[in-house]
DNA sequence: AACGCTGACAACCGCACAGAA
DNA sequence: GTTCTGTGCGGTTGTCAGCGT
């Protein structure tokens, strides 16, 4: 079955061998590919042209870095991953010098493996629940009771450090304010994710009992950190009664109110806009927390739903006004 | 030596999307 | 508005070296 972006013409497929290794060079680096549909007519290559630019883009460019990944940037794929899921491209942005698949395949073939191995589930970082877990263990016939009573471990959810490495810059933004999201903010209410905090484990509460992510981690319990003028208002998380996170989500934009200051027709569509985000954001939100079981005892928070987060993530990069700095953060087991 | 298994890496496939015609 | 083309992405499969039996 041939390739059907080049049906036509006779294609090699499998591995690349040296020599078309360098005819690919030699024309990309004089000429550029263009056109990539056009590069193997050009080049003298018998490949269709998808093939050409995987093979530039995962192998041959010069800015590549090859040799096996370093713990630094085994953390970053960690971290990147927990917030953005399977988005290996985007994942790879964060990495100079590495492709999306060769982050794909280092998550598959080690990745995966240290964090099943570490009692997490390595699509949500969540510790596999309870009853997995067991099933698990009964499997291997409590081969590593080592790994399993770490897991056992009273741990923290997360820590808010580094957000904007996770969001995409080259997102348009398509909503523009002057004014910060949060003004006058107050010094917030510093509460620890769970009721055994260790060392800078804690999220942080501004005055409009939004959760938001700092640039300084608080040192508890007698914190009096400032949220700048611009700090976010996005939400990463709730606490019920035992200090335990029963639900994501972010606080719907501050902004868009504000922004009935902007004047003209174009502003007035931008602020329609964004309170119909802020109405789906409620609603999904809402939903949420439906369908999380509030009652679930820290050690069976598996259901937190980072899905959930990636969505606000995402939905509010496109609504940042340009002058606007997010505080950093990173989730970290 | 032959065979099978495993892990790492390379490459392919199918789909989605954007922009042009 | 529809179709076509090119590109990008994520999932999957193929290849091969290393290792143990």
């Amino acid at each position: 079955m041939g390739h059907r972006c080049c049906g036509k013409h006779k294609v090699k497929r499998g591995l690349w061998s040296p020599e078309e290794d360098d005819k690919l060079i030699k024309h990309v680096t004089t000429h550029g590919h263009g056109s990539w549909s056009s590069v193997p007519r050009h080049a003298g290559l018998e490949r269709c042209g998808k093939s050409c630019r995987l093979r530039w883009i995962n192998y041959l460019r010069p800015e590549l870095k090859r040799g096996s990944f370093t713990s630094e940037e085994e953390q970053i794929i960690i971290d990147v991953h927990r917030i953005l899921g399977n988005r290996w491209a985007q994942i790879a942005k964060h990495l100079p010098g590495r492709t999306d698949n060769e982050v794909k395949n280092f998550w598959n073939s080690c990745i995966k493996k240290k964090l099943m191995s570490q009692g997490l589930d390595p699509q949500t970082h969540n510790l596999i629940s309870s009853h997995k877990r067991s099933a698990a263990s009964n499997k291997t016939a409590g081969s590593n009771t080592k790994s399993q009573s770490h897991i056992d471990q009273k741990r923290p959810v997360f820590t808010v450090n580094n957000i904007s490495q996770m969001i995409d810059s080259s997102t348009e933004i398509n909503y523009s304010i002057s004014q910060p999201i949060v003004s006058n903010a107050q010094p917030p209410t510093v509460q620890p994710i769970m009721a055994e905090p260790t060392d800078n484990q804690y999220l942080v509460q501004n005055p409009n009992s939004c959760w938001t992510s700092v640039t300084d981690i608080p040192t508890f319990p007698d914190s009096t950190l400032n949220i700048s003028s611009t700090s976010s208002s996005l939400v990463f998380g709730h606490l019920d009664d035992s200090n335990c996170i029963w639900a994501a989500g972010a606080e719907p934009f501050e902004a868009a109110p504000r922004a009935m200051d902007l004047q003209g027709e174009q502003s007035k569509g931008q602020v329609v806009q964004v309170q119909q985000e802020k109405d789906k954001l409620l609603e999904m939100e809402m939903k949420a927390i439906q369908d999380m079981d509030i009652a679930a005892s820290f050690d069976q928070s598996s259901s937190f739903d980072f899905s959930l987060v990636e969505y606000y993530s995402t939905l509010m990069s496109g609504v940042m006004p340009q002058d606007y700095s997010v505080a950093d953060f990173t989730w970290n087991f």
